[in-house]
RNA sequence: CGGGGUAUGGCGCAGUUGGUAGCGCGCUGUGUUUGGGACGCAGAGGCCCUCGGUUCGAGUCCGAGUACCCCGACCA
């Protein structure tokens, strides 16, 4: 690269965002990437993604989910049994007609979603109210034809982890629709340091076959919203067409009632773009790949000897503790140019160790949560350990606080008032407002403002009241978010 | 699928009226350097997107094709 660091956000934020995630390694260029809309994710960020995975896995094990693995072809006649599935995801198909040289007399679709062949084996495992819940979970590529790609917001191929469960009844299936959004909810906010908000979906935002769908809603950088994971009750829509019956304790046939929830890579840009600063990624500690880079400087090679001596017992200290910890021992480049590379990376905390250090016994620290010098403070080694855990709370706490403070300032509440709602929309606010859930009514804020319903959040401000609609003015029953999205 | 643009060392680009390719960064070696993106010296590295045409001669001119990028309509 010619070019030292970034575009400002303020200036491009999304030539920001495509440059950021090529110079801190996350994926190869994706002009250079061979396959048109398909991301090679590189080694550093895919240890991102699976801070994202192993955090989300445990969770589902402690909620009684188990992995399974399921084809990734599925029988083109699967999709089409479900009438508003395969009409939503017609579009973006990618088909196999050929295997081993000859034409397949069914073409194969690559999964865009495993709702289908999944229904298909449950319609088989499960026979007896005794089977139920049937809790799955697969952690799988999938494949949605997209015409516009960005690198983990939008690809062709992504990597997920779909949920797909079964209940003998309605009620339990929304409690595990909504419990796997409470799940989500708390990754992203504990973890992912983002202050996501969680909501139903409106009917024309709703998935593809499902009852009703559920988001967790977070706000970028430059104001828009990403939908971060969804849960759905699926109803007994899939049910049925899959037949996936169970006998009761009556000895009665009965359909069940299916689940299915889905955090993607996509996580990874929402971390990207909810933390990113103008030097580049914030990484939040609990899931960076590299929570603590050590530096050594050094001008002469009887300085290096000493430094080291304290870079080493540094290094063997803090990993004790349990820290992901990378010493940068590159020769051909300067410390100075250590330093931006590390900040461009995101590693929430940087100890440099030079000459005066081992005269002294001080070591510098710099947190990246407070970007160039001012985030650097000189210490006592002695007092390395304990500051340096210290900071891992204190980073996480401060990401998650300046995300939430950024969220809050630009959400606006306006009732009645088109104008004033439109003028929230075109400046990449987020309003809160009434909202019937009407078709017509989110196909005017469309066209109007580029922008539709997020979500109604599931925590509503005035519960137990009603309002007009910001469009029609008709009846609304709950406030929702708009706003413009990724 | 509509509109615009690009294609030349790894990356970013230049290349005049057609005469057989150059700059910066990076890379290799080496020496001096190293506390906020170091410098000197010596090197390596090119099917100028593809096919066809014009010409004694094409990176350059003409034709066709392909790929990619950007902007709009569709989307986890």
């Amino acid at each position: 690269m010619s070019k030292q660091g970034v575009t400002p956000r303020s200036e491009d934020y999304s030539a920001w965002y495509n440059e950021v995630v090529v110079q801190a390694e996350l994926v190869d260029n994706p002009e250079k990437t061979p396959v048109r809309g398909c991301m090679i994710i590189k080694p550093y960020g895919y240890e991102l993604w699976e801070a994202v995975k192993s955090n989300l896995d445990r969770r589902f094990k402690e909620t009684g989910h188990q992995n399974a693995y399921f084809p990734l072809f599925i029988p083109m006649s699967f999709l089409e049994k479900e009438a508003d599935h395969v009409e939503g995801f017609a579009p973006e198909l990618a088909v196999v007609t050929h295997g081993g040289g000859k034409e397949l007399a069914e073409p194969y679709v690559i999964r865009p979603t495993s709702e289908t062949i999944i229904g298909e084996a449950m319609s088989r495992w499960i026979q007896s109210f005794r089977d139920l819940p049937l809790l799955l979970n697969q952690w799988a590529n999938v494949v949605r034809w997209e015409k516009r790609t960005r690198p983990f917001l939008r690809t062709s191929e992504f990597l997920w982890q779909e949920g797909h469960t079964a209940h003998a009844t309605h009620d339990e299936a929304q409690a595990e629709a909504l419990q796997m959004l409470d799940i989500y909810a708390e990754f992203a906010i504990e973890k992912a340091a983002i202050p996501v908000i969680k909501g139903q979906k409106s009917d024309q935002e709703r998935f593809a076959g499902a009852l009703r769908s559920y988001t967790i809603e977070a706000m970028m950088g430059d104001g828009k919203a990403l939908q971060a994971g969804t849960s759905h009750n699926l109803g007994q829509n899939f049910a049925r067409v899959f037949d996936i019956q169970y006998v009761d304790e009556n000895n009665e046939q009965q359909y069940c009632w299916t689940t299915s929830w889905g955090v993607s890579t996509r996580m990874v840009g929402a971390i990207i773009m909810a933390h990113g600063d103008d030097q580049g990624l914030r990484l939040p500690p609990e899931i960076a790949p590299i929570q603590v880079v050590l530096v050594p400087i050094w001008r002469k090679d009887e300085e290096k000897v000493g430094v080291l001596e304290v870079v080493d017992r540094l290094r063997d200290t803090l990993k004790a503790k349990g820290l992901r910890l990378h010493v940068d021992l590159r020769e051909n480049v300067t410390p100075g140019y250590k330093f931006n590379d590390w900040e461009m990376r995101g590693v929430p905390v940087r100890i440099e160790i030079g000459p005066k250090d081992v005269e002294k016994g001080s070591a510098a620290i710099a947190r990246r949560d407070i970007p160039g010098k001012a985030g650097k403070e000189f210490i006592n080694q002695d007092k390395v350990v304990d500051h340096v855990l210290q900071l891992m709370v204190d980073i996480q706490a401060n990401l998650l606080k300046q995300a939430t403070e950024f969220r809050d300032s630009n959400i606006t509440i306006v009732e009645n008032d088109y104008e004033k709602f439109g003028e929230i929309l075109r400046n990449n606010g987020w309003a809160l407002t009434w909202f019937c859930g009407g078709a017509e009514c989110e196909n005017r804020t469309k066209e109007d403002f580029q922008a539709v319903s997020r979500c109604f959040p599931l925590d509503q401000p005035q519960p137990a009241m009603k309002g007009k609609c910001i469009c029609c003015e008709g009846e609304a029953d709950r406030m929702a978010y708009f706003a413009k999205a990724y």
